[in-house]
DNA sequence: CAGTGGTCTAGACCACTTA
DNA sequence: AAGTGGTCTAGACCACTGA
């Protein structure tokens, strides 16, 4: 029951009960909250009330619901570690990146569809990769895929000055894929640099990366520059918060 | 208005509208939506669908309600860049952990509280630090803030064996740190690993950092490792989704 | 078929902001 | 005082799931 004279909303003091059940364990992951309508008699209040607390768990990634079964508590997914160390001259050679090598260890059918095309730099575009506004680049869409499922959104770009008359613009990049193909004109990669965030997801993203709610994404910009200090190429990935963990090493000194 | 035939439920159709406008820039960050009311009779759907609807928008991170005065288009926060390369021995030494140095030079005055307690390290602490579970562990909670505002929160974890009679148990650990101190006592730094993740926050770190709905956390953990591998210290970091991006750099080869 | 969540309405009253 | 969002009700009907 709810606390009328706390001045503490009814359908905050519901959340907050229902929370605290579930983080002490009365409800464990993948069990099914009582329904709406069993909560509405427990905590004597409205129905839309209890769905105000119940949407408020849900945007906190608490639980799920499902049309005609029921509330559940939303069981932990599996966390894959991504370690970024292996974007190494001698892994490339040997595949066509990382995404597929790695799906494949861990016994995914991995896939990816490409697209290419071409595009006029805009401001965040020109000043990370240190060219001018509306230059032309080059935009390398992808979606990968594990055993069917949409698991990362990667959209690289690249000067199209260092692409022109290279397989880069081509849909199959070939063996090494596009950094294999910049070292071959020429353009030899010396550092990387990613810039990582969070933010929540568009619709559109949600659905492709058949996110829960409450889910946020990771954003990955990573910039690879030439040894001399040039950004040869930005690339945007986004990664279902929820599945995802990014590792990075140094040493200390 | 909206189309009652299409089969897309009307509060959703009133979000993808206002989505759209804000966008395509009809709203611009900053801008009042209409009011509630107003939007009633725009789209000729009852007042909690447009709520629905709105509520929606909010968890997406677009737009935020201030009560009495209206809802506006969420204007981006300035986005501090933390490089994660400034951890060297050198950078130490001259002053109380990154952090302090940080904010200063941005112009912010910075404070941090600590409490310091020991505790039994869970399953998730003993697998990172390579101890047993249930072995005593020394417990650093920071809450760092800037200009009175709380930015980050931490807590960082060591083994007791390695804490027992340093610093590391005061609460001012004093010149360096607790990174400082653990070398005093022989305990070689050697290598950092970070592992980067989002979620949603709880209701308790979301009023903390004062986040809007539908902003997720960024969560760091850093362990620190000895020249020999051996795990000395654990760092849990929560930052503000839309306020912090981590920057990670490494050579090719 | 019964039970579940999903959508929607037409109100009511409250709390807060601004003038 | 007027206008805003915040809370809440008591229904109704729909769509989906599973026995």
């Amino acid at each position: 029951m709810v606390d009328r004279r706390s001045g503490v909303p009814a359908f905050r003091q519901v959340a907050a009960d229902l929370r605290q059940k579930i983080s002490t364990g009365t409800y464990s992951p993948g069990d099914q909250l009582p329904s709406e309508r069993e909560l509405t008699e427990a905590y004597d209040v409205s129905r839309p009330t209890v769905r105000d607390a119940i949407n408020m768990l849900k945007s906190e990634g608490l639980v799920t619901s499902e049309h005609g079964r029921g509330v559940f508590v939303r069981p932990p997914a599996t966390i894959q570690r991504i370690a970024r160390a292996r974007l190494s001259r001698a892994a490339r050679a040997q595949n066509k990146g990382a995404f597929l090598a790695d799906a494949a260890s861990r016994g995914f059918t991995p896939s990816t569809s490409v697209k290419v095309r071409f595009e006029q730099a805009d401001v965040r575009v020109a000043e990370h990769l240190a060219i001018e506004e509306g230059a032309e680049i080059t935009v390398r869409d992808r979606v990968m895929r594990a055993d069917g499922l949409v698991v990362q959104l990667a959209v690289s770009r690249l000067p199209r000055d260092f692409t022109r008359g290279t397989a880069i613009e081509e849909v199959d990049t070939g063996n090494g894929g596009t950094y294999a193909r910049l070292e071959d004109a020429g353009q030899v990669i010396g550092r990387f640099i990613e810039h990582v965030g969070a933010r929540m997801p568009t619709p559109d993203e949600a659905s492709l990366l058949q996110l829960a709610d409450g889910v946020p994404v990771v954003t990955v910009t990573r910039v690879a520059y030439s040894t001399e200090g040039k950004p040869l190429e930005m690339n945007d990935m986004i990664l279902a918060g929820d599945r995802y963990e990014l590792s990075y090493e140094w040493l200390a000194d």
